[in-house]
RNA sequence: GGCGUGGUAGCUCAGCUGGUUAGAGCGCAGGAUUCAUAAUCCUGAGGUCGGGAGUUCAAGUCUCCCUCACGCUACCA
């Protein structure tokens, strides 16, 4: 095992287009976070990093939609993100963002870095340029004919005809599928990071933790479904990445690069430096050295990430850190798969979500109650299922009824028997453990046996299995009930003779709530704080608090003195009623229903119009109604139907790409336009004679525009 | 379609390199108890381990086929 000096740990970065949700939390943040307050416990040198990814084409055009400056959303959401975050109890050291110009800068820096090296492939290719949509166009939008087959119908990347893999320049006739117009070619210049070449030590490396024969760290440590994802990855082959792109909103590529106007780093080396740049922010601020965290062997690097960013943080990122070279590699990436909501999947764009920001206005003081539920039910080794009624059942059945009516007997009990003195114990009374051994109890056996379980909790971190670890906080206050109930104290009070027992009970259920309130630290910082004020104690700083209860209890030193004052009781948490909950749960049908709703008001905004052609050209289509007849599903293709139809004269076959909206059964009998004068083309090997006319919504479903009513096959539309 | 991961009690999930009567938490049933937010504690019922075939003295655990869910990717608009 290797030993490291510090620890560097990163959340994803989320992306400025919207609010968070629990997914998000559960993905990425809180396993994190627990991970970090954890080790900064164990007096270990923690920087946890994290920032808005406030790059990229999405946010443009989400811009564009809602007609402001780009620069308008990125700030909207970095605000929203950093107060969220900051309400939640995630304990960033820094939360940075990529449109600050230190990020901008360090971004520059490093792909000046790689550009001398001569990392980079640097290609200067003619690309088709669209000069009616002003913009360069990618292979797939470019159509032509196919210089092998001459099929016409050829696209810039593949021909599906003879199934050869093109280069749009190598079309015969290209034109843009975005306008019609014939594109014209014009230079520009990308920088592609070779990941081809770094094939070999990529696949040591993912394969068996080491490079050039030092081992970095045990494949076994790391999950299934990320080692699998990996190997799925270089076994498939790796090709070479541009790491640029023509975009107007990004990092600019160094400028004293030939040809790099207009050009913008690509995500691929923007975001993840992001994690870099906000180290740096962090160093400044607090006049440390940022480069020992990223550039020293005996720092230990973790991702945390959901299960879409694997292949990002395992293959692209690490080759991307090799390539410079002074830079360390992750030591894992404990990814996490996705959490559901309520049997559906969460989206952003369906608004179908518990939005973190409405929970802390509609849940106020509540942050570790959901903590407490998304921590229980993280998707570690599989999707997981948010429910408002398990969070419900959660909350009162655990929180409420086991940790915090444990606390609050004990707090109760000591104000009442000692004033709130922690009593003094005896080392030789006997009494019932809480242990299944049926031995009888001793206070250093039972401090021992909470030793034990606390041990058990650390190595569950260590091996990121949180889920299992909070159970361990439980257990504990689990335990602390048992030695209630089977010595029941307010039975033994009644009886001067029992008095030292009662003492070195109480003393002993005591000792457990100082335990829980350390314990319970990673995952429960706000009950943290309140279990320090319940006992009288500062809060905790989380610096080596942890570490220093192991030592003590191992030494048999109890982990609260015996005269100490405790504070007075309150509640820790409080139940949720079903009002609480339904009213989630209808909020969660409004908003899909509103979004239902929606499209029809925004899709026109959204869509940008075409420009005007002649009546002529219109005419030339020759559109008519059809009914399907028959209808099945295209072989090793998801999302093609071949369809029959009847055009009243005649029988047409369709290859129509719509497997994902309509069944085969549902879609029989159904009346639909059809334009019958395209020129007839090769699918999948079925020759499709025509094309289904569909609506598309926003979210890229489709339907079919079909008669008002029952007509004739073969009517003319126009 | 290809690749990857997963499908274990009503619910949420553990089960490492195959080995005695398959586990936990919550829910449920019965009992004990009252210091505590009617909380707690004890006991119990509940599973043909997605389906099928195979390897083996022995399979939830290995192999093959099928099926479902999710991710990446291809194909389509």
């Amino acid at each position: 095992m290797r030993e490291f000096d510090r620890l560097l740990i990163t959340s994803a970065l989320p992306y400025a287009n919207g609010p968070l949700h629990i997914g998000h939390l559960a993905g990425a943040y809180l396993s994190a976070d627990i991970y970090a307050r954890f080790m900064r416990m164990m007096e270990k040198d923690v920087l946890f990093v994290c920032g808005s990814d406030e790059n990229g084409a999405a946010i443009t055009i989400r811009a564009k939609k809602d007609r402001v400056e780009p620069q308008k959303i990125v700030d909207t959401y970095h605000t929203l993100f950093k107060d969220t975050f900051e309400q939640m109890g995630l304990s960033f050291d820094v939360y940075h963002r990529t449109s600050s110009a230190l990020h901008h800068e360090t971004a520059q820096e490093f792909f000046m870095d790689l550009f001398k090296k001569g990392e980079f492939i640097e290609q200067e290719s003619e690309q088709f340029f669209d000069a009616t949509a002003n913009q360069f166009l990618a292979d797939r939008y470019v159509m032509g004919q196919c210089p092998n087959c001459d099929y016409e119908e050829a696209y810039g990347d593949q021909c599906e005809n003879c199934g050869s893999s093109l280069n749009a320049t190598d079309l015969i006739h290209p034109k843009s599928t975005i306008s019609g117009n014939i594109p014209q070619l014009k230079k520009t210049t990308h920088w592609y990071l070779p990941l081809d070449k770094y094939e070999s030590w990529l696949k040591e490396w993912i394969n068996n933790g080491t490079v050039d024969g030092t081992e970095l760290h045990r494949p076994e440590d790391w999950k299934n479904h990320v080692l699998g994802q990996c190997k799925s990855w270089i076994e498939g082959g790796l090709n070479p990445r541009s790491m640029t792109r023509d975009l107007n909103w990004g990092v600019d590529v160094p400028s004293e690069i030939n040809g790099s106007e207009g050009k913008k780093l690509y995500v691929w080396l923007d975001a993840p430096i992001g994690y870099i740049s906000a180290t740096k922010k962090w160093a400044e601020e607090n006049e440390k050295e940022w480069e020992p965290y990223w550039k020293d062997d005996k720092t230990k690097l973790v991702h945390f990430i959901g299960k879409d960013n694997i292949v990002f943080h395992c293959i692209i990122f690490p080759a991307i850190l090799k390539a410079h070279g002074d830079y360390i590699l992750p030591e894992n990436v404990p990814a996490n798969q996705f959490m559901n909501l309520e049997g559906r999947k969460i989206s952003t764009s369906k608004n179908y979500a518990v939005w973190v920001h409405e929970y802390l206005k509609d849940f106020p003081d509540r942050q570790d109650e959901l903590r407490y539920y998304m921590i229980k039910s993280m998707p570690e080794q599989k999707d997981s299922e948010f429910t408002w009624k398990g969070f419900q059942d959660a909350n009162n059945n655990e929180l409420v009824n086991n940790l915090a009516n444990f606390v609050n007997r004990v707090i109760v009990l000591t104000n009442k028997y000692y004033d709130g003195i922690i009593p003094e114990f005896d080392m030789d009374m006997e009494f019932e453990s809480a242990g299944e051994d049926g031995l009888p109890g001793f206070h250093d056996g039972e401090l021992l046996a909470l030793f034990d379980l606390l041990h058990e909790l650390s190595d569950h971190i260590r091996a990121y299995n949180f889920r299992e670890a909070l159970k361990v906080v439980m257990a504990i206050s689990s335990r602390g009930n048992q030695l209630l109930q089977f010595n029941e104290p307010w039975k033994l009070v009644k009886d001067e003779e029992n008095e030292d027992k009662v003492k070195t009970i109480m003393n002993l259920a005591c000792q457990h709530v100082a335990a829980l309130r350390i314990a319970c630290r990673p995952f429960l910082p706000f009950t943290s704080d309140k279990l320090s004020e319940l006992l009288g104690l500062p809060a905790i700083e989380e610096k080596d608090e942890f570490l220093l209860m192991q030592d003590n209890l191992a030494e048999g030193f109890p982990i609260m003195e015996a005269g100490h004052k405790i504070g007075k009781a309150f509640h820790l948490f409080s139940r949720l009623d079903d009002k609480a909950i339904e009213g989630q749960l209808s909020k969660l049908k409004e908003m899909s229903f509103e979004d239902f709703k929606k499209p029809t008001a925004n899709t026109s905004a959204k869509k940008e119009t075409k420009s005007a052609v002649a009546f002529n050209d219109f005419t030339k289509l020759d559109i008519r109604t059809a009914t399907i007849l028959t209808a099945e599903k295209v072989k090793k293709a998801d999302k093609l139907l071949k369809l029959e139809l009847d055009l009243g004269t005649e029988k047409r076959t369709v290859v129509s790409g719509i497997a994902e909206h309509y069944s085969t059964d549902e879609v029989v009998g159904k009346q639909v336009s059809m334009i019958t004068n395209l020129e007839p083309r090769k699918i999948r090997g079925v020759l499709s004679q025509g094309m289904i006319l569909m609506a598309e919504d926003n979210e890229g479903k489709l339907c079919f525009v079909s008669p008002e009513k029952p007509w004739t096959n073969g009517a003319s539309i126009r």
